[in-house]
Parts: structure tokens; C-alpha cells; sequence
DNA sequence: AAATAAAAGTCAAACAAGGTCAAAGGATGA
DNA sequence: TCATCCTTTGACCTTGTTTGACTTTTATTT
């Protein structure tokens, strides 16, 4: 399968995250650009779309001269936690909404945290993300 | 008696999935289409209609540039899934026992399936079993 | 301090997939 | 023949990617 730019450079920039010491990198936009011969923007565009919070990252930046952008890895437990929350919240808002009730809000927050108790933290993510996408599927 | 196009359509995949390594291939639906001069929705009603969980396949799919369909031969492993059985069982003695409503039911079962597809085998034992503890403990 | 240069950020347009849905067409069985 | 179910098609929708013009911020030079 052909893979996008987006996808390679994403890449990219997980096998240096990988390879690096304390999960992090620091790069300049530019460079990486000239690396794969793309606009800057198109790396601000990878960084938006696969390197959020909610995929288990964290980025920092300054402009100008000697500008960078710095990208850490999460700890498993901060990132799994960030998608519990938005879980939690996405049945908040169905309750809300009347689509479930109060018992069955409440029942659901139960079996998901309990239900995970034995899945290794970096799994937990996919399993919030399929949970939530599961139940919105189901309430539609 | 004449196959139809969706007939062969579903040949072809399944010929490509039994040549494949990991009992999984991913197209491109306009790719797909071409090779048999239709539309690209035909494709989407044969993976719809041939390639569902009920007949053992799971798929996946992304839009966009450079978009795919990926569509996977479940083992028996995953198809069977004994344990996952004894679960919902469980779950069928609380519909009876009128703990649970049928919907409640009808979605538990669903959020069960769905967001376990990610977790590799080994692990959804345990799952399931956590799952049910919470359940139980919840409805009591 | 002001001007300049060197970064990164924003945003929207153009493009490139796959998804949906309903209508029309065909096959099959009573 | 008629009803029903499966198939085929196409118009329209949603999502994801790529590009570039323009903006903002920061460091350096004058």
C-alpha cells in the first residue's frame, strides 16, 4: 500500500522519538520540510493530526530566529487517562441528551474502569478510542 | 448458473486474502472498481454484504488521500471466542432476570465486540472476565 | 531602538479518496 | 404474474491531504 506523506513523515518522526533518549525531539520545521521536499506547512500539518495529545503527545514551539519545535512522548498513564476523560465526557453528553439514562451512565463508567483494570496502559488508548466510537455507533 | 458482479467481486478478494501472508489485504476501492469497470460504490456493497463479522471478516477502512480499505479473515480464535460466549450468556441471564433491558443488553454486547478489536487474543480473556465481574457487580 | 531576517503559525482552497442512500434493474419463487 | 429480495448505478456527502499566500513571533544586525 502507498503510503501518504503525512504518513511518512510521521513515521519519521516516531523512529526519532524512538531512537532518542528521553522521548523527545527537538526539530526545525524548515529541515524536516526540505527532507521530504514539502511546504513547512505540510509538517505542521503531521504534528496537528498525529502528534495531539490525544495520540499520546505533546509539542512545544517557539518562532524565529533559532526556532524549533520540540515533541515528547507521553507516559502511557497521562495518555490513557486524557482518552478516559473524553470517554467519561462523550457519555456525560449522551446522558445530557437523554440517550442513556442516569443508571446506565453510570453503569457503563463502571465497566470501563473496571474492565480495564488488567490492560496494559499503552492498549487502554485503543480501547477508550473503540469504546467511545462502539457506543456512538450504537446511540446513533 | 452466471455469477453475478458481486459475486466475482467477492472471489477475487477472497483469492487475494488466501494469497496474502497475514490473512489480510488492503485495497483501494477505485483501484477495485476499475479491475472490474463498475462504480466504486459495487465495491462497497460487496465488502457490506460478503465481508462482515458474521461471516468472519473485519474491516477497516480511511478516506482521503491515498485512502484504503483493509479487510481481515478473523481466525477461529476471534470468531469463536468461547469465553466472550460464556460473557454474553451472562449478559442473556440478566435480560431474563429483567435486570437489564433488551437494548442495554443489545448494546452491551455491542460495545463488547467492537472495542475489544484491538486487543490482541491472549488479552481478552482476562477482559472479559473483569468485564463480567464489573457487570455483576454493578447489577447487584 | 529600529530595521531586518529567520523562523513557526494560520487558514482556506484544491484535490483525493471512501461512504451513503435511494432509485432502478433483475432474478427467483409462489 | 406478482411480490420480494438481491444487485447495480449514480448523485451527493464526509473525511483526509497537499499547497501556498499571508501573519506573527523572535533573534540579530545596524
Amino acid at each position: 500500500m502507498k503510503k501518504s506523506l503525512a504518513d511518512r513523515i510521521e513515521q519519521y518522526i516516531k523512529v526519532l522519538i524512538a531512537r532518542s533518549e528521553e522521548n523527545q525531539i527537538i526539530i526545525q520545521r524548515m529541515e524536516l520540510a526540505e527532507t521530504f521536499c514539502c511546504v513547512p506547512s505540510q509538517v505542521t500539518y503531521v504534528i496537528g493530526t498525529r502528534f495531539t495529545e490525544k495520540t499520546g503527545y505533546y509539542t512545544e514551539s517557539r518562532r524565529g530566529g533559532k526556532g524549533y519545535i520540540r515533541i515528547s512522548l507521553l507516559d502511557d498513564e497521562e495518555a490513557g487517562d486524557l482518552w478516559r476523560n473524553d470517554l467519561f465526557i462523550f457519555i456525560d453528553s449522551l446522558l445530557d441528551a437523554r440517550i442513556l439514562s442516569k443508571n446506565e451512565g453510570e453503569m457503563l463508567k463502571h465497566l470501563v474502569i473496571q474492565s480495564t483494570r488488567h490492560i496494559p496502559a499503552q492498549q487502554k488508548r485503543q480501547f477508550y478510542e473503540d469504546f467511545q466510537r462502539a457506543l456512538d455507533e450504537f446511540t446513533k
